[in-house]
DNA sequence: CGGCTGATTGAATCGCCTCAAAGAGCGTGG
DNA sequence: CCACGCTCTTTGAGGCGATTCAATCAGCCG
């Protein structure tokens, strides 16, 4: 009994969370592990039902696409993050692995019967619903109205300041580095920019001293408070 | 005892309408009534605990600003929608009136404990918050990806069908001619665009013969195919 | 009638995109 | 081991669209 879900990585944070080990064996039995290789797609925009499922392990993006196919990724997911788009008939975004990701999956339908039943989970799912519309209503200020640079500027701050809670060896204000989850043409569909803006920018806050960046992937933050101020966080 | 909230307009389509009428009884007992001029502000963003209401009729704006104070409008609301942030301790963003709008308001603890009570409002309340976070993540796509030309048409589009589901004497697909509820700035704020190229994209549309506009606040719709097809909705 | 707010129109600038080429990192296969 | 192809990144040159700045115009109210 209390084996279930025993080896989840964020059993903890995760919306299970707030079940106990008899309720939590209901979500067990609908619920598959299930691996997505890098670039995997777990749903396709206009599919009928969309899977619900928690993230365990990797970063999974949200994205839409322009008639004329470009694309705007409109939410990033991490570990102990809920996905999918319960109540909703056709799903209208696209969810795919931007690293190799491990998710906990469960038919939509199945999903939502098993929210009446647990109010608890119904309520978190709830609270975090109303905090991802509050970050994507924040995100929409910063695509419409920040500069190129201060779009760029802000990711970084943004990621480095998630890097620093996931990973302690950067500790206190020092320089702090990290390897971004998403290449630059990732960066740039998130902030509604193309690869060569964001690799200039990038260039440009390196120049300034701002950065150091060791490897393609790597970003060294040697300067937050500068960082934070070409944000415009100030 | 059917008296209560007898005279409210938007009962069966809002939140309230998943409830009784002894169930109303609580809600009825929280909630005020108010009447909010036309600019007025119902909540600050950095408000220690914002209020949540029903919005009764008129329409409000929820805006964040940037720090160099430009206004970024993230969200409409029209009647019977619900209003407000339970869960989030200090809200970020304002909500005004962009017409005289009249709010059936609660505090925003008392609510929270009346959606514990109350699993059906719960239910349509998460419910709706999808639908807004789903809109808001389209709202996106649109404001980082569409020109003026697309931002403007599309808005005016959208408009215009919410008009005629409002207003019947414009049937079928024939010219339709509504009032904006909003001056051009305000649709500059909601689209990330300045109010002069808002301005020209409105110039240029009539111009092409789409739309017609015989006061500075009635459009007319000509072609409303031609007008979604300069959306980029096909 | 002036004074106010909001809308329109024009001219010039600037930031980001587009197009293009070259360089870096990395796995594969000879 | 190095050559090759692939993807991702960097850097440059030029163009376009939206902004900025500025002036005029329309409607409304005192």
């Amino acid at each position: 009994m209390t084996q279930v879900c025993a080896d989840c990585t964020v059993r903890r944070e995760a919306l299970c969370g707030s079940l106990d080990d008899t309720e939590l064996l209901d979500l067990h039995r609908l619920g598959r592990r299930r691996i997505l290789e890098r670039g995997e797609t777990l749903n396709w925009a206009g599919d009928g039902d969309g899977v619900c499922a928690n993230l365990l392990s990797g970063v999974l993006k949200v994205s839409a696409c322009t008639a004329d196919g470009r694309e705007q990724i409109v939410g990033l997911c991490y570990p102990a993050d809920f996905v999918g788009s319960p109540f909703v008939d056709t799903s209208h975004f696209t969810v795919s692995a931007l690293t190799e990701a491990e998710v906990c999956v469960f038919p939509r339908g199945a999903f939502e019967g098993l929210l009446a039943v647990h109010g608890r989970m119904e309520r978190l799912l709830l609270q975090r619903t109303f905090a991802a519309l509050d970050d994507t209503r924040g995100r929409l200020l910063v695509l419409s109205r920040n500069t190129a640079e201060q779009k760029v500027a802000g990711f970084i701050s943004n990621m480095a300041e998630r890097a620093r809670g996931t990973d302690c060896r950067a500790r206190a204000d020092g320089p702090a580095t990290f390897d971004l989850p998403l290449t630059r043409g990732q960066i740039a569909d998130v902030l509604g920019l193309t690869i060569e803006t964001v690799s200039r920018q990038l260039t440009r806050l390196k120049a300034a001293g701002i950065l150091a960046l060791p490897g393609v992937r790597a970003v060294t933050v040697r300067d937050a408070a500068a960082l934070r101020a070409r944000a415009g966080m100030d």
